[in-house]
DNA sequence: GCCGTTTTCGGCCCGACTGTTTTCAGTCG
């Protein structure tokens, strides 16, 4: 059993418990062994054999004893106990806004509620607002906490929640009472999935922001509003926060509202060790103040605040409590990659293939924007669905290409179109194009595009021999997920990241939002094995080439440097790189 | 359930908002 399973299975056990009544911290230990079990670079498998388990901080005796059986045996006896102890409906109640633990526990002990439909049909009927501790305002609030979940979803991609939270803040920005504003929470962290909006402003007049917050035309539903904080629901179904603080308290709450939560609690632990107490109002030199300025230590900014902590200052993205102490109390944290370290994309499409612009209109577009490079990488004949091109159209379109690159020298430009094709990685891992023609081409990124449902072991062999081929520079969107939309197909992803160190193969990270694959989780381990990342934006239309902004964003979560990233190099360079697996 | 230069028990991050309470519990982030 892998990692990942006995993660979940912690995870849930904690949120089983959690139903019984148990005592919270309990339950917050199974989630942070799940959340510390994830984060792990060593199989779990090595560290049951060897017994090493309790080394790792949070795994005690008892979780020691249940991740071991869990490992060795492909089951634990607890863990199927508690849950058949349990209705399975009642995990689905507690993803309603406004219902926890406690309300779940009590909707079962005394209507016998156990799904979601029988919990609308107790509120329609009444009885929810007669029991104790409820009412009529939480018995219409959970209703229409059903009736949410029903028309939207609570999760996004990041992307979507760009493009909702940028026209707000936008527009905070330019109130006149407003001092400074900002984005907050996973969005701000570059989660690749989100699931509402966060935004912080400092202001003297915090009701004339939370009034033209709550007025924004995008806003369809006010959830929630107070004297500091307000919820919305925008037009796209996400919900959007803002919390309004006073200017000295801004770096503070900032720090607070990005998180992550785990980050969050290291860093009030920091801060106690130092006898301070930080909370989103300040950093204050008595245990027990709470609010009062003038026992605040003044910090002007974020970094201040990290620095008063004896830490380096740690980027968002990185903000996950997945190394970054340890590395910011070192002096380690790296200068990450900036989106415009990159000079062009690997992976990209035409409509050779199923691409919308013709190869000028890329050409024209991209080396308008400021790019030194470019590769055609159009599908290869097996991907039918895209128009991929046959080897004889290949040959066409590498002399077309050429026609363009003669162009711009003609005009004394350095910019070129390179040569490629996302070549399909067919079964068994044979290519869809024989080396002969993949050795004329200057880029070849090998992608799976079919095959889906092969088994674990048959997938990473396909992956693994299309790296050992020598013409294949890189291994296009690693697992294949869309997300929110189809899942990874299976895939050992370690096991084909040491082939390509091995190999001298690189892999991509495919920045179209829907893909973000290979997953920032992942970098950290094929960075320690030397594998080097290219950020592709795999554009099919060139409002695409954005991407890359999104792609750095990601590769930054993935603490990825400069010289971690291939397309950072300039054009000769890239150019000998391109050379070195085929030599 | 974990953890310990305030160690083997008694802590465990902290505050806003809401609703149902008449002083606070539950939920959320």
């Amino acid at each position: 059993m892998d990692k990942e399973h006995v993660a979940a299975i912690l995870q849930e056990i904690g949120v089983l418990l959690e139903l019984k009544g148990e005592n919270p911290f309990k339950t917050r230990a199974y989630a942070n062994a799940a959340r510390t079990l994830e984060g792990l670079e060593e199989s779990i498998e090595t560290l049951v054999s060897e017994n090493r388990l309790g080394g790792i901080k949070g795994i005690g005796e008892a979780l020691q004893q249940k991740i071991t059986e869990l490992v060795t045996t492909g089951r634990l006896e607890y863990y199927e106990t508690l849950k058949a102890s349990l209705p399975a409906g009642l995990m689905d109640l507690l993803d309603l806004q406004g219902v926890g633990p406690k309300k779940v526990k009590v909707l079962h002990d005394k209507l016998a509620i156990d799904s979601v439909d029988k919990l609308e049909a107790a509120c329609l009927s009444g009885k929810v607002a007669e029991l104790a501790g409820f009412g009529e305002k939480t018995q219409a609030k959970i209703l229409e906490a059903i009736a949410f979940r029903k028309q939207f979803a609570s999760r996004h991609r990041l992307d979507e929640a760009l493009s909702a939270a940028t026209p707000i803040l936008e527009s905070l920005r330019g109130l006149p009472e407003a001092t400074r504003c900002s984005l907050a929470g996973s969005a701000r962290r570059c989660k690749e999935i989100i699931g509402d909006i966060d935004f912080v402003v400092s202001s003297r007049e915090p009701a004339k922001v939370l009034d033209f917050f709550v007025g924004q035309p995008g806003v369809r539903q006010i959830l929630a509003r107070g004297e500091t904080k307000a919820s919305v629901v925008l037009e796209e179904g996400i919900q959007a926060d803002l919390r309004v603080v006073s200017d000295p308290e801004f770096p503070f709450a900032l720090a607070y509202f990005t998180g992550s939560k785990e980050h969050n609690i290291v860093m009030r632990q920091r801060a106690i060790e130092r006898g301070f107490r930080l909370n989103e109002y300040g950093l204050f030199q008595s245990q027990k103040e709470t609010r009062d300025p003038a026992l605040c230590l003044p910090c002007p900014t974020e970094e201040a605040i990290f620095q008063a902590l004896d830490l380096q200052f740690i980027p968002p993205e990185l903000r996950e409590d997945a190394g970054e102490f340890l590395a910011a109390a070192e002096g380690r944290i790296p200068r990450l990659i900036e989106w415009t370290d990159l000079h062009g994309s690997l992976h990209n499409h035409t409509n050779w293939s199923d691409g919308s612009e013709t190869l000028d209109q890329v050409a024209a577009h991209v080396h308008e924007l400021g790019c030194d490079y470019w590769a055609i990488t159009d599908h290869s004949k097996s991907s039918v669905q895209a128009r991929g091109l046959t080897p004889e159209r290949l040959r066409e379109q590498i002399l077309a290409i050429g026609r363009v690159n003669q162009g711009f020298k003609d005009e004394g430009s350095d910019f070129r179109l390179l040569t490629g094709s996302e070549v399909d990685i067919l079964a068994e891992g044979r290519l869809d194009f024989d080396d002969e023609l993949l050795a004329q081409l200057d880029v070849v990124v090998a992608s799976i595009h079919s095959g889906f449902s092969h088994n674990e072991a048959e997938m990473t062999r396909r992956l693994i021999r299309a790296a050992e081929n020598r013409w294949v520079h890189m291994l296009g969107h690693l697992t294949g997920r869309l997300l929110l939309k189809r899942e990874s197909y299976a895939v050992n992803q370690r096991a084909v990241i040491d082939a390509c160190a091995e190999t001298g193969t690189w892999i991509e990270l495919n920045a179209s939002p829907q893909r973000l694959d290979l997953d920032w989780r992942l970098w950290s381990y094929a960075r320690k094995k030397g594998v080097k990342c290219v950020i592709n934006c795999d554009a099919h239309r060139n409002a695409h080439v954005g991407y890359l902004t999104l792609g750095a964003a990601v590769a930054r979560k993935g603490w990825l440097t400069r010289e971690d990233v291939i397309n950072t190099l300039p054009l000769p360079q890239l150019r000998r790189e391109l050379a070195r697996k085929r030599s």
